[in-house]
DNA sequence: CTGCATACATCTACGCTGTAGACATGAACT
DNA sequence: AGTTCATGTCTACAGCGTAGATGTATGCAG
């Protein structure tokens, strides 16, 4: 019985199994977390989803902290700074930064409070940081400065976003508001009332802004 | 496998020996985070530390959220509106506010995230925000524009305190400044030195009141 | 005083987690 | 051809949150 020198069979669905990337990975812990949430993720589920052993993860992220760092990066990238109006002045620039970022974030409500607790210091953040400080310098304020400035909006739109986001998924877990008529009907509540959750974030951005432009009082 | 050499705890007093309070167990958590960090705290480690059966915890929180929420009350407990400058101007009120508030929390940088990630619901943060409202009411505000300049103000003191503290915390993990003169000494190296990470907060605080009072443009 | 309900503490059990380390496999390079 | 290395697999371990059954003391009804 000699071997058949007829090319080999092809089969149907040849096990083409791609490999790993960090990347990848990123993306569909981003995925996971997006569709379960955070509490629910796990690194072995996470494994498991892309189609590999569980412990797969481990061959390319040292542990969570550092695949969650992947996670934030990916977030940062989706915000897709390279598109902001780079060329027109720089409190456009900041504003349509702000906003894009907290759009981009609320895309993802439950990787908000991951984002929110550790600082991005990718390259490609930094390059922004960079760029954006280049700007204000030719505005005519100081890097120092500038990055004070920066600082507080990124801040305020972080911390802006964080509550939004945990406010939105813990709704169902949270007495609801009284209803007017009750005792409990207080000027809080009918404050709440007349406003949304986020009407009110433009206008810090745009308090802040014009306030960076007064003199100190 | 690094033993960790643990220093001492100072937990609270317990009230009465023989029983136990969801205040006190709330303190004594709020301690052990301070102490061990966030994610080596446990309900069983609580229970022991108290000096009662692991699981006692849960006689008097339903799960881990419920005792996090009590987590939370006990540092917004800890701020202290009481003492407050409630008979002065309306802005050194809020700003006093934002600053005790970003003390107290400060001072417990490992439990930052925690408060920052649940919406204080709690009857005394309801209080107060009705008495700020009051307040902003008596100066001509509204309520509605009144609660969405406390939203700007909390959302900026807590987006600010959360990035300090996750920036002291994970100071080691992170990769160090470039030095002076090396290639990767951009304007966003040379801006950092020339601040510390926290200068900008009270700029902020102050750009973000006098803002307010600037019709918007 | 007895009897009992109730609140609290304890104990056990289950499935899951993060992580460490040994093992397998296949490509790339010497 | 042999070796190194990157990648994927597997097993093991201590610890976790939570559910539920079981003790135990305390205060009230009779």
């Amino acid at each position: 019985m000699t071997a058949d020198p007829s090319p080999p069979v092809r089969l149907p669905e040849p096990p083409t199994r791609p490999t790993l990337t960090r990347d990848y990975l990123a993306a569909a812990a981003l995925a996971l977390i997006d569709a379960h949430g955070l509490r629910k993720f796990s690194m072995r589920k996470l494994g498991t989803a892309v189609g590999f052993d569980p412990m797969a993860v481990y061959r390319h992220y040292d542990d969570q902290e550092d695949l969650f760092d992947g996670v934030a990066e990916t977030l940062f990238t989706e915000v897709d700074v390279d598109t902001l109006p780079w060329d027109g002045p720089w409190r456009q620039l900041a504003q349509t930064y702000c906003l894009r970022l907290r759009d981009t974030l609320l895309r993802h409500p439950h990787a908000v409070p991951l984002f929110a607790t550790r600082p991005v210091r990718s390259p490609a953040s930094i390059d922004t940081g960079v760029k954006m400080l280049t700007k204000l310098s030719d505005a005519g304020i100081p890097p120092a400065q500038g990055l004070r400035i920066f600082r507080c909006l990124r801040e305020f739109t972080v911390g802006h976003t964080l509550a939004i986001a945990v406010t939105k998924l813990g709704a169902d877990r949270r007495s609801r508001k009284p209803q007017p008529g009750s005792p409990d009907y207080n000027l809080l509540a009918e404050a709440a009332d007349a406003t949304t959750l986020d009407d009110h974030f433009e206008m810090g951005l745009t308090a802040l802004l014009s306030g960076f432009e007064q003199p100190a009082r």
